[in-house]
DNA sequence: GATCGGATGTTATAGTATCACATCCGATCA
DNA sequence: TGATCGGATGTGATACTATAACATCCGATC
């Protein structure tokens, strides 16, 4: 089935998530790899521990999963590799939620705009070029430059709204 | 001058502070009074500190502002009156700057779009209903039901875009 | 093998927010 | 009047989120 190109679903709990992670991994390995960034073992791991899980994770669950493997994880462990992962697009901050979810399209900028259910949690991540350009309009009328972008809605998914 | 009904200024350094300050409280006691909300010193205080400036402020700088005047105010103290003044549509929070500001336009919901200055702090406060009416229809065709959207803009405003 | 810089380890602390229980105070009504 | 009830506030403790500052490691380069 063909994406629609404006928005993702919501993740299907059957999906095929070995794999899911696989490819996002795979993803990330190739962007670092073009970009000469150091996809480092701790920073490949948070990235894994994050697509793990389809939902928004804390910092301090990542710290808590780290702590089970190697002896040594304190926050700036964990929210370092988070940096890193951010500024190279891999994953985006919930703001709302306090919460870091892996991107499903790191190549492109700038997607982050997010449905997020108040009732299971689930997250689909939209990537709307017109809400992008509209606000870049918006902006422009001001004489604002855009540098980033944060658009997170609250809600309820289709299964919690009955 | 009129409005745009899109989009608002940033705030003009000479503007009638005071009288936009008395604006805002004198809408606030219209509103908690029609919908018998109760409008206490404490909260009337909170959002007076929280327009005084026209930029966000943080809870704990208003907990410093309000420990000057009162003996007794702990940070129960003044996240209640935010919870309160959220609540009421009064006052937003910009989840990415952690911080509180005033709505421009209480009277409507749902107005929190906005372009934040990562030079100079300023905000803008935009209310533009295409935006709202874009998401909508994104979030129906997944069948999710919008309660509530976070939209904050980082990037350089006029000024600081030189 | 010297040295340099980026990544990570380590300890401490800053900053944000809530819990749980006590007290106050005004509205209502016996 | 005063009993009582509920919402608002006081109070102390603590949970949660994030960063500062400095030490150490480790691979790349020369």
């Amino acid at each position: 089935m063909a994406r629609r190109g404006v928005i993702q679903d919501f993740v299907d709990e059957k999906h095929d998530h070995a794999s899911c992670v696989e490819d996002a991994m795979q993803r990330a390995e190739v962007l670092c790899g073009e970009r000469g960034e150091r996809l480092t073992p701790l920073r490949r791991r948070v990235l894994e521990l994050v697509w793990d899980n389809h939902q928004p994770v804390k910092a301090y669950e990542l710290l808590a999963m780290l702590a089970g493997e190697r002896k040594r994880a304190a926050p700036p462990t964990v929210y370092r590799a988070l940096d890193f992962l951010r500024d190279a697009g891999l994953v985006h901050k919930i703001e709302s939620l306090n919460a870091f979810i892996g991107c499903a399209k790191p190549d492109r900028r700038h997607c982050a705009q997010f449905l997020l259910c108040i009732g299971c949690g689930a997250v689909a991540e939209m990537d709307d070029p017109t809400l992008t350009g509209k606000i870049a309009t918006n902006a422009k009328r001001l004489g604002f430059r855009v540098h980033q972008e944060t658009i997170e809605v609250e809600g309820y998914c289709g299964s919690c709204a009955g």
